[in-house]
DNA sequence: CGCGGCTTTGATGTTCATCAAGTAAAGTGG
DNA sequence: CCACTTTACTTGATGAACATCAAAGCCGCG
C-alpha cells in the first residue's frame, strides 16, 4: 500500500520555475525540507474520499484517477492527472476534508508537502498566491469544460471525445496505451460498459480506430474528430 | 442595453467583509474609485463568450445565468449565479478571453473594477489573494460537483436535482417563481424540453410539485429529494 | 388582433441500459 | 508451473429511456 518514504532532490524539481517561481530560495529550502515522498504501485488508494487534507500533495511521476463514489456505491471519474497537474488542488483551501478519492493508474511518485507551510507562504507573498491561483484556475476550468463537453454529447460522441483526449492530452500520441479498463471509460463518460465497448467495436469496424486489446491505434483522426464535435 | 453608469455607495458593500476584509481602507477607497455600476434588465447579455476579459465583474443584486453556444449552436447552462456568487471568477486570471456568455435572468446590477488594480493586489498582497483563492475554489468547486451530479442522473433525477437547486441553494423556499423557461432548464441538465416538460407533468400527477406557470411549489419534498437521489 | 415564442401532449423511432451467456485474460494457491 | 478462480472483455437480445416530429393551445407583446 503505502511504499518506502524517502527525501527526493528537489534541485530539479519542475515546481521550482513554475510553481515556486516567486518563493525565495530559504522558502523553498523550508519547504522541501518538510516534504515526504511516497511511492504508490499501480492501483493504490493514494487520497480517500471523506479523508481530512492535511498535505499539499502533487504528482511527481506516473497517472492517478480522481473519482467520487456515487450514492449508489459506483464510481464515477472526474479527472485523469499527470505530473505537475495538481491532484489536491481542486478543494484543498475551501474545504478541510476531501470531496473526492485519488488512486494510482501506473505506478507513481507522489510529493507531499506541509499544507499549512503553503498557506502560510501563500499569505505572506502575494506573488506566490497569485501564481497558485492561476494554476488553479487553469485546472479547475479544464476539468469543468471537460465535464460540460461530456455531458452535452451521446455516446458515440463521448467515446470519440474521450479516445481523443486520451491522444491528446495525456500521452500526445495517435497510439494510446489505455491506462484503464473499459469500465472505467463507462465510469468516467457516464455511459455502461457494454455500450462502450460496442461503440469500440463499431469504430474499429468502420476503420477508425484499431484495437489491440488495452492498445488503440486512432487511424482515421479525422473522422474521430467529426464524431466528437457533432456526435 | 447597457444601462446607466454611476458611482455606488461602496460603503455597505457586502464585500468589504469577505473579500476585502485584508486590504486596508485606502486600497479599498482606489479600488472603489475606479469602479463602475452597470444596470442591465432581464434578457440583456452582460458577457460575451470569445470577448477580452478587461474588468474584474461581480454580481451586486439580481440574477444572471452563465452558458456556452456549443459547436451545433445550442445554449448550455452551466451555472445560475446569486449577488456575490462572482461570475467572472473561472478564467478571470488564468485565461485572457471569457469561454462563457453571462446573461440577466432577472433585472440586474453588475459591479466591473479595474481587473490590473485587483491583480496588483493580489501580488502585493497575500492574504487578500488568499481569500480571493479560497472563494475561487469554493465556487468552482461547486459548480464543477454540480456538473458531475447532473451528468450521473438520468432524466426524472435530473429534473428533481434542479428543482431542488432552485428551492435549496437559489430561493431557500418550497416555493419557486422560475427564473427560467422550461427550455433553459432543458439546456441546464442536457435534456429534451419535451421531456423537462413531460417530467414537470408526471411530478404534478404524482402530486409532488403543484404549477403554476413559471410558479412551483414543492408539495412532497421527500418523494422529490428520493428521485433525486436515485433516479 | 395577429404574430411568434413558449408550453403541453401524443405518436414514433432511436438510443441506451440491462440481462444473459460465452470467451479471453489475469491473478492465486497448491 | 498448472489448475482454479476471478475479473475483464465481447456480442446478442430485449425492453426502457429518451429525442424528435407534429399539432394544438396559450401567452405576451407590438
Amino acid at each position: 500500500m503505502d511504499g518506502l518514504l524517502e527525501k527526493c532532490s528537489c534541485e530539479k524539481c519542475e515546481l521550482r520555475s513554475s510553481f515556486f517561481a516567486h518563493v525565495d530560495p530559504q522558502g523553498i529550502e523550508k519547504i522541501c525540507r518538510g516534504k515526504i515522498e511516497t511511492q504508490y504501485k499501480r492501483g493504490d488508494n493514494i487520497i480517500q474520499e471523506g479523508n481530512e487534507i492535511i498535505d499539499f500533495i502533487y504528482l511527481k511521476s506516473g497517472l492517478v484517477k480522481l473519482f467520487k463514489i456515487t450514492d449508489d456505491g459506483r464510481e464515477q471519474i472526474i479527472n485523469i492527472a499527470k505530473p505537475f497537474d495538481f491532484v489536491s488542488l481542486l478543494s484543498i483551501f475551501s474545504d478541510t476534508h476531501y470531496k473526492y478519492s485519488v488512486s494510482a493508474l501506473e505506478d507513481s511518485v507522489i510529493c507531499n508537502l506541509v499544507l499549512s507551510d503553503m498557506k502560510k507562504f501563500a499569505e505572506d507573498n502575494g506573488k506566490f498566491a497569485f501564481d497558485m491561483m492561476q494554476k488553479m484556475s487553469k485546472i479547475t476550468d479544464k476539468i469543468l469544460v471537460q465535464s460540460l463537453e461530456i455531458r452535452r454529447r451521446n455516446l458515440k460522441g463521448r467515446v470519440a471525445f474521450i479516445l481523443l483526449y486520451f491522444a491528446n492530452d495525456i500521452y500526445d500520441n495517435l497510439t494510446i496505451d489505455l491506462p484503464v479498463s473499459r469500465k472505467e471509460i463507462a465510469e468516467y463518460i457516464s455511459m455502461s460498459t457494454e455500450n462502450v465497448i460496442r461503440t469500440f467495436s463499431e469504430f474499429r469496424d468502420d476503420k477508425i480506430i484499431k484495437i489491440y486489446g488495452k492498445n488503440i491505434e486512432i487511424i482515421d483522426l479525422p473522422s474521430l474528430e467529426r464524431i466528437s464535435k457533432f456526435g
